[in-house]
RNA sequence: GCACGCAUAGCUCAGCUGGUUAGAGCGUCGCAUUCACAUUGCGAAGGUCUCUGGUUCGAAUCCAGAUGCGUGCACCA
């Protein structure tokens, strides 16, 4: 018979619990508890069981999606650790490039200083500091959560072996021909003076004013006269019969914005003859539609808008003036030579934003590093197709597919001083490039010009996408050749094109393998009324306030229950507090079993009444539900379960009437019950254990020794799974 | 335009392969308390499962369509 406190007391708990399991060692794989050290006693001897974590970005706290993360991972992680596989969880941090990099611009922007006016090397290792900070301040509450990943196995993605990885596979695309250096039109952010790939921009249905302007014979419309100083083609539908007396090639004299310019017919069938007057001139610099015409026709492109948004030289009067600011001054100009026919109010259309600052995206011409894509995923559209790639939920995998199946080349370079250096020597000539790991190339090979070290850095995903087989240590170590490839990827469903997709694509081309099988995605963490949670709207909710208050197992049954994968889960405090008390109702399940049982009768198994026989049963047939549940991952089924069985038909009617033998003092029916009751304790306390690890630890660690059939582990956390 | 979702109690959502009176948490109302637990227990009210049609012995569940909401991608002179 054992006394427990009257309440569970999470705060006084927690901390050291977490390290009882941590200086237990059985966070590393190698560690085997003694049953699961022979295929005798553990059906899954042998078997490997890896997540790679997805690595937290080393600039700033933990958030509530974290917490998700955390929890879903270490759910899984802990039951199969639990069911005898060989478990490696491996935790990292990623330098995260340009979001890094924003976030220390608001730093120093506090401080009243620019990132424009520090020396990159300087303000490389002031970030450098910032993210060491940051990621031990980050792994202390990823320990909090309560993850049992392996720390000696940490890793960041700037550790020197994961760049060597890294640019070992920028000089292998490079010399298979799926790298090269191209000058494309690319997305700028004026703000952030950087190019991006398609992915980091956003669209808006905005509604503007749309200008019909005079261009000698032709009327064209346009949502922006300034781009139009430098326009001088302008271009039709070679079948759009209102044109046909205008042939591919002419030339025509006309009047235009700074006087009289000679422009030239182009006939192309981008052009939608539907739209506007079925003629517009073109912007190549600064337009990707414009661009690919101008590429197709071969046509000349000039530079209008400089990098900061501003009018250059070719503005005449207006040169030096931001576009937004030097509109209404252009088209009025347009409209006192009476070129202006008419204007659209309503005009109704999409704008490019930067995801990050919501800015303008002015495209821009620029030489960057591509990566042909269609290469890439041809071999994961297969795999998809022949089902070696599970998504969790399944319908990840359609837009899996169409993502895919229309991929464009991927820009990987960035104008930003924190990330990882691409390795390349460019020439200023003909402006390629050529990888240059040990500098040792000072000539162009093509014009024999002089090069020049590059300067951009790498899109950050470019190196996360290489995550899984980088971290294991490919190609020689240890680790890559028994872990790779991993069982399952859980990351959130919003990154499935920047990251999971990719890790598909280059785990594969490097490695020849898939780096993982199942895609398990998760939704958005809201706030309580389902609002995104941002700092600008105040409504951020922070992870170790409410493992403080509620205790980490109640906030982990508040984000498992009832949250489906891949769907967007509103995080309500209130969720929490219910099962703040279901932890304290299992400390109480606990404290009455455990005033009950009598240790030295449970050393013999006593001759059960039928009753606890069917008890028994039924309990077995949650435990195997439970575990289908976990295999198929349906957490939030497996937790509701549980808890169910555990509060109302455990408590409420298992131990409810349990107490009648108490009571009769029938010496036979007593001991049934107390090995009943014993015994659904303890593997409840192992099913559970995964979901609520600390309050089953807490409990477990007030648990008699042994029994007739059963040993006490050093800890719950490498008890067997009792189905 | 193309694609992918969602629509169930006042609120937030479950309902896994179609099968008896559709569930949970929170909220509301009532009752109970020295006996594991007030961080509690018991009970109640509250749902034509968006609509229409179909498949089926049987549909919240499968199919088709409609309506509404959301998301991604593309176009956007």
């Amino acid at each position: 018979m054992r006394e427990l406190p009257k309440a569970y007391n999470p705060q006084g708990a927690e901390e050291n619990l977490y390290k009882l399991w941590e200086e237990s060692g059985f966070f590393a794989p190698e560690a085997h508890p003694p049953w699961a050290g022979s295929p005798e006693t553990n059906p899954n001897y042998g078997k490997t069981f890896t997540i790679i974590m997805p690595p937290t970005n080393a600039n700033g706290d933990l958030h509530a999606g974290h917490g998700l993360v955390m929890t879903l991972e270490d759910i899984m992680i802990r039951f199969n650790r639990m069911r005898g596989k060989k478990t490696l969880w491996l935790p990292g941090n990623d330098h995260a490039g340009f979001e890094t990099q924003v976030v220390y611009e608001k730093v120093l922007e506090k401080q009243g200083r620019s990132r424009f006016d520090i020396a990159p090397e300087d303000l490389y290792k002031e970030i450098w500091g910032f993210t060491q900070n940051n990621r031990s301040n980050i792994n202390s509450q990823v320990k909090k959560i309560g993850a049992s990943c392996d720390w000696s196995r940490e890793k960041f993605t700037l550790d020197r072996d994961i760049v060597k990885t890294v640019y070992s596979t920028f000089e292998k695309l490079f010399h298979e021909g799926l790298i090269y250096r191209g000058k494309k039109i690319v997305s700028w952010c004026p703000k952030h003076q950087t190019s991006f790939s398609d992915l980091e921009i956003v669209d808006e249905e905005r509604t503007d004013k749309f200008y019909y302007v005079k261009y000698g014979p032709f009327t064209i419309g346009t949502a922006r006269p300034e781009t139009k100083f430098g326009d001088k083609y302008v271009v039709m539908h070679p079948a759009d019969k209102r044109y046909q007396q205008y042939k591919d090639g002419q030339k025509i004299e006309l009047e235009w914005i700074n006087g009289p310019i000679t422009a030239t017919v182009v006939k192309d069938e981008a052009v939608d003859m539907e739209f506007g007057t079925g003629a517009m001139t073109i912007t190549p610099w600064h337009d990707a539609a414009d661009f690919d015409i101008a590429e197709r026709h071969h046509l000349d492109r000039e530079q209008i808008i400089d990098e900061q948004g501003r009018l250059l030289p070719i503005a005449g009067g207006f040169a030096g003036m931001k576009i937004t600011e030097a509109r209404p001054k252009i088209v009025e100009k347009l409209a006192s030579k009476g070129l202006v026919e008419k204007i659209d109010d309503n005009y109704k259309h999409a704008v490019k934003l930067c995801y990050k600052c919501n800015s303008l995206i002015e495209p821009q011409v620029k030489s960057q590093w591509f990566i042909k894509m269609r290469p890439l995923a041809e071999p994961i559209i297969k795999a998809i197709e022949k089902k070696e790639i599970t998504y969790v939920p399944d319908h990840y995998e359609k837009i899996t597919l169409h993502w895919l199946n229309n991929i464009i080349d991927w820009n990987i370079s960035r104008q930003i001083i924190w990330g990882i250096p691409i390795p390349a020597k460019i020439c200023d000539t003909c402006e390629g490039g050529l990888p240059d790991l040990e500098n040792k190339v000072s000539t162009c090979p093509k014009c024999k010009e002089e090069l020049r070290e590059e300067t951009d850095t790498f899109d950050t995903w470019f190196s996360s996408g290489q995550w899984p087989f980088a971290a294991l240590g490919y190609p020689d170590s240890k680790d890559f050749k028994e872990f790779y490839p991993t069982q399952v990827m859980e990351t959130a469903g919003e990154i499935i094109f920047f990251w999971v997709s990719r890790m598909l694509m280059l785990g594969k081309y490097v490695t020849g393998k898939l780096p993982f099988n199942t895609v398990y995605l998760h939704g958005l963490v809201l706030d309580a009324k389902g609002k995104k949670m941002s700092k600008s709207k105040g409504n951020v909710i922070n992870p170790l306030d409410l493992t403080a208050k509620y205790g980490t197992d109640a906030f982990r049954m508040g984000l498992i229950v009832g949250n489906t994968p891949g769907t967007s889960l509103a995080l309500s405090e209130d969720k929490i507090k219910a099962h703040k008390h279901f932890a304290n109702k299992l400390w109480n399940i606990a404290r009455f079993v455990l005033s009950h049982v009598d240790e030295a009768a449970l050393r013999q198994k006593p001759e059960l009444l039928p009753k606890h026989k069917k008890i028994l049963e039924e309990f077995a047939e949650i435990a195997r539900n439970v575990t289908a549940d976990i295999e198929e991952f349906r957490f939030y089924l497996a937790a509701e379960k549980l808890y169910h069985y555990a509060w109302h038909t455990f408590a409420d009617k298992v131990i409810e009437e349990s107490k009648e033998q108490f009571r009769g003092g029938n010496g036979q029916a007593q001991c049934s019950a107390q090995w009943t009751l014993f015994v659904i304790l303890r593997d409840l306390l192992k099913l559970l254990h995964p979901f609520t690890p600390f309050v089953t630890e807490a409990i477990y660690q007030n648990l008699p020794d042994e029994t007739a059939d059963w040993a006490k582990q050093q800890t719950l956390m490498i008890e067997q799974w009792p189905a």
